[in-house]
DNA sequence: AAGTGCGTCAACCGCGTTGCG
DNA sequence: TCGCAACGCGGTTGACGCACT
């Protein structure tokens, strides 16, 4: 039948080990030491191969094992080790006191990566799986137009209304349901649209503030610097330093602002602008005007990755459509690196908006309960705040990544 | 109560690396 | 430099327990 291993070849016991054989060597290591597991079993009166001792010691024996439930911390740092460092289970371990590789290994892959799965992070890139990656941002740059068309449609007819617009939008722009059937729609089409960018979601009531005049913006996108709350926003925006050097560094990274709503999740969430570093110009300003065929390259070929990485969180596709893409961008900028960010990343900058200032959790810490996916979520687990806290963490490592450097990073 | 499916995790296996003669 | 033994690592297996039917 099977290959005849060394254990059996020599008459040696396998399998679970009994209290008996533990105590035998745990009273010869406490004498002598170890290491030499090769004659240690002889000299300690066991019937098991080395290696085996030596398993046995190192995974279960030892007394520094901590047992028991890995903690938030704990869970946080393997995910964080595990995206800089891979399978390295030791190398893991060597970080984690009291925790070894093996059980590492057995928690990553019995519980981190299904979660990861789960909200459709690859767990061996940590970034969001590539299949779904194209499929949704065709989703979402097409419909791009007719939601922002609907929300300022929606706004011109109840502009005198502050609740916010989208609790009049009815029922999401998609379900799971048409999800591939649409997308395959897209595919076949896309390429003979004029796709205007995916990733401009704006406060519609901040955007169009009431004092603007809403009828220009009837039936059309306005150029979105030319809204006075953008000129407001972006005449701080290019009063900061800007290095050329940096721009060109980061050509391919993208300006984040944080703004509220128009993208189907209630009014008290937070969520977060994100426009490619294409459309914005040499003042900062975000240009509309110029990105019709530049962000469908950009979505479509050039760096979708990146683009996911710091724009969408797609685990809310299927529950939302597109409302918590944008959402856990605010829990990935933690509120008192945003300067920092804007200083070390020039023209890759930062925006925060007043009402998104005082929402974001300050510390990456607070991810697990300042969670601003709450759109539809009504009881929450630990399992639950522990995906929630996957798909935060996850997203505020790439981020970090993506920009190249620690900034983010506590 | 018995059968089945599934998740968990301790333990095993094989291969790569290191150290030494 | 080579060969061998010992060790370490990562992937995989299988026993066990629990939930569900």
């Amino acid at each position: 039948m099977g290959k005849i291993t060394c254990c059996e070849k020599n008459g040696l016991k396998k399998g679970p080990w009994t209290p008996e054989e533990d105590q035998a060597l745990i009273d010869h290591i406490k004498r002598n030491g170890h290491g030499r597991w090769r004659t240690l079993p002889k000299n300690a009166g066991l019937k098991r191969c080395g290696k085996s001792c030596r398993l046995r010691w190192t995974n279960y024996l030892r007394p520094d094992i901590k047992r028991g439930r890995f903690s938030f911390e704990e869970e946080e740092t393997i995910i964080q080790l595990h995206s800089v460092l891979g399978n390295k289970w030791s190398a893991i371990a060597a970080r984690l006191p009291g925790r070894t590789d093996n059980e590492i290994k057995n928690y990553w892959n019995t519980h981190i990566r299904k979660r990861l799965l789960k909200i459709g992070i690859d767990p061996v890139t940590h970034t969001p799986r590539l299949d779904l990656l194209e499929l949704s941002s065709l989703l979402n740059s097409t419909l791009y137009n007719s939601h922002l068309s609907y929300l300022i449609n929606n706004y011109n007819n109840n502009h005198n209304n502050n609740n916010n617009l989208l609790g009049n939008m009815g029922p999401p722009l998609v379900n799971n349901e048409n999800l591939l059937s649409l997308a395959s729609a897209l595919l076949s089409s896309s390429n003979q649209q004029n796709i205007v960018p995916q990733n401009i979601v704006q406060n519609q009531n901040q955007i169009y503030d009431n004092n603007d005049d809403h009828s220009q913006y009837c039936g059309q996108l306005p150029f979105l610097s030319e809204t006075p709350y953008m000129q407001s926003k972006m005449e701080q925006f290019s009063q900061r330093t800007i290095h050329d050097d940096q721009y060109q560094q980061n050509h391919d990274l993208y300006h984040i602002s944080n703004q509220g709503l128009a993208t189907g999740v209630e009014s008290s969430t937070i969520t977060t602008t994100v426009a490619p570093m294409e459309l914005i110009d040499h003042n900062g300003y975000i240009s509309a005007r110029s990105s019709s065929s530049s962000t469908t390259s950009l979505i479509l070929n050039s760096s979708p990755v990146k683009s996911q990485r710091l724009g969408l969180d797609y685990s809310g596709i299927g529950n939302n459509g597109i409302g918590q893409i944008t959402t856990h961008m605010n829990m990935m900028i933690p509120n008192n690196n945003i300067n920092n960010t804007m200083s070390t990343f020039g023209r890759s900058s930062l925006l925060s908006t007043p009402s998104s200032s005082s929402s974001v959790p300050n510390t990456y810490n607070n991810l697990n309960s300042g969670s601003t996916t709450t759109t539809t979520t009504t009881t929450t687990t630990q399992e639950d705040e522990r995906d929630s806290f996957c798909s935060n963490f996850l997203m505020f490592h790439d981020i970090a990544n993506a920009f190249n450097g620690n900034e983010l990073i506590m």
